[in-house]
DNA sequence: GTATTCTTACTTACTAGTAGGTAGGTATGC
DNA sequence: GCATACCTACCTACTAGTAAGTAAGAATAC
């Protein structure tokens, strides 16, 4: 059975839906109750029957945007053919991101990572894990069929690529200038191209 | 005539000392007074009577460390022969940084950068732009002697090469791993190398 | 050379506002 | 009648910031 008016989304996802923008934006520490309860249109005691702990809310936050992004990669998965263009389409999730004036949900929170509850940090860093086993798995097909060359583990790589990324994404945002991004990104993949 | 007791630093410095580490750590945001004055063992009273507000000594933040990183930028141009040398003497300021369990200050503060004050934001802005005026002059010079090698503007692999970098910083972190950025960092400059 | 005044570098004690969190009540729907 | 999904009204802790006072030293006046 569905939810009661499943139309404009649940309160919950609309809570996290509001709470990501802002966390995005401006990190976990500057995120606070009153702000999304203000946003909503109801009140902080109404986040906390949702949502009983900010640490609750944080860890659901990147709970659900892992398993977005973990889709996302099964999609480009399916519907994207060949090395190159999978690592492209996966530079492209960070570009939408990016182009939504938004920073990686787990890069922000990387940043202010030592102050984050035990179960965020976890969160975080399986976030991480699972995007370096996603891409070590593409450039080992690469590799294979030769159409990425590199030098040393795709491990490394794998990691290159995700720093490259999150990097370009954060020095991108002061300047409020995706082009920045998308020239780094483009210039990180051509490193994997043959000759 | 010098300070009465320079040997220990004067207390605005010694403010500037735990503040910076503090900020690199936990961010602006979640970086207060009352914490930096606890670890002083003076009063939040005191510290406004050193930086009248936080915006104030959150900019004379950003401007010390970029003046130190210019410093030390100037030193590598003096001492390190050869363009890819100083690029690893430059990257090399990056692992200083991370290997003392710190995040590059403007890295942290690009992250929050729209939550910050105007007179912050363009300071940390400037860092970024005084990065890239430096590394382009590096490159330009390598391209032209041929000890370096690559396509596209000096800017563009200007620009990759600080978001490669700070991006890596950012992910190594939650992983406690300094390899994890050398590795990242030595991939990144390989690139640049002839064949 | 000593009294006066000003400056530096603070402290104590406070403000208004915001943080996350909660106890208890209420309207609605099954 | 009981669960769901809230709201009102609050609490305690903490935020940046300030007003007023003070101890110690330097500069100036005579």
């Amino acid at each position: 059975m569905a939810k009661p008016h499943a139309a404009e989304g649940d309160t919950a996802s609309m809570i996290l839906d509001v709470a990501e923008r802002l966390v995005q934006n401006g990190g976990f520490t500057g995120f606070s109750y009153a702000d999304a309860a203000g946003e909503l249109g109801i009140t902080k005691a109404a986040l906390h029957y949702h949502f009983a702990s900010k640490a609750d809310l944080g860890e659901a936050l990147i709970v659900r945007y892992a398993s977005r992004f973990a889709a996302a990669l099964t999609t480009v998965d399916d519907e994207v053919a060949g090395s190159l263009a999978k690592l492209v389409a996966y530079a492209n999730l960070y570009g939408d991101v990016l182009r939504d004036h938004r920073m990686c949900l787990c890069g922000m929170l990387a940043a202010e990572y030592q102050t984050l509850p035990k179960p965020m940090q976890d969160a975080v860093v399986k976030f991480f894990d699972d995007n370096e086993t996603w891409l070590a798995a593409v450039l080992d097909q690469g590799r294979h069929d030769d159409t990425l060359r590199f030098g040393g583990s795709t491990q490394e790589a794998a990691r290159m690529i995700i720093g490259g990324l999150e990097g370009a994404m954060l020095v991108a945002r002061p300047y409020g200038d995706v082009d920045r991004f998308q020239d780094a990104a483009d210039r990180l993949l051509a490193a994997l191209r043959p000759q």
